[in-house]
DNA sequence: AGACGATGGTTGGGACCCCAACTATGTTAT
DNA sequence: ATAACATAGTTGGGGTCCCAACCATCGTCT
């Protein structure tokens, strides 16, 4: 098979990498009954309280309408809850609850074992600098 | 905003910089009126000539049945062409068109532009160390 | 030849994503 | 006060993806 110029290109080699990955990250949850797309959403819920939706997608890096069906989704299983700012009465206030503490622990349990693999794989002598080249790609790209 | 341990693992990062990269080749390659998952496609049949649908999609890390509608749209623009081999007639042979070339000579002029961008920020001290690792994690994580 | 299993491609259903348009609420300016 | 604008979240439409089921063709085994 000849790849031609993606062979060496970063941004065909991202995109095969970051797919292997999720693929690996989404068998593991998926024993544990989870969407991998909701870890992520539920690890920032949980590290700031009281979050609204629009934040969240910002930090998730979706789009707000992307997370409706989410959060929807998060709240009828009892892992997160929702309430009305008083000051602001659009916008709502997002909340983990013991319930989803609970799979959060989970899930976090999930990702640990993912990311040891990973780690081997990446080696770590260049696991710092790997981690900070995809953070500058991820912030100067714009 | 706190990302807890999303902040320094790898897969939260390697998501948000193959998004954030793939964004920006969206939108260079809108400008010449294309989406950017037709570009890998073009490119490896352009190297392949006479490929089947199933070798494109393997190559792509597809499942092959999402071929089937780019693979239409290709050869209904006239990129593509797309014949029944002889001795086997369930599989299609896949070429690219004059057009297609031409097409594809955009695109790779557009792929050029952001991979020296990406250069850029990775830098030329790590850049192949970079790609390697990438390519192990690809092949690796099975 | 006929049956069985493998293979190439398509179809249908569901998940997740973005964008544009919309509703409801807040804020600012006149 | 009220009109104009801004912001939080939802809805609807379209794109891309995967998986399971399917159709047609091929190869093999008897």
């Amino acid at each position: 098979m000849n790849f031609g110029p993606l062979a060496y290109w970063v941004g065909f080699n991202l995109r095969m990498a970051q797919e292997a990955a999720f693929e690996a990250f989404s068998r593991r949850s998926q024993e544990i009954g989870e969407s991998p797309g909701r870890f992520a959403t539920l690890t920032i819920i949980a590290r700031n309280p009281g979050i609204s939706q629009t934040e969240l997608s910002h930090a998730n890096g979706r789009d707000k309408s992307s997370l409706t069906p989410v959060v929807e989704d998060l709240v009828r299983r009892g892992l997160v809850e929702r309430k009305r700012m008083r000051e602001d009465r659009r916008t709502y206030r997002l909340n983990v609850t013991p319930a989803g503490k609970k799979t959060l622990t989970s899930l976090t349990r999930c990702a640990r074992r993912h990311e040891r693999v990973m780690d081997g794989i990446i080696g770590q002598r260049d696991r710092k600098r790997f981690i900070q080249i995809l953070k500058r790609l991820a912030a100067e790209m714009e």
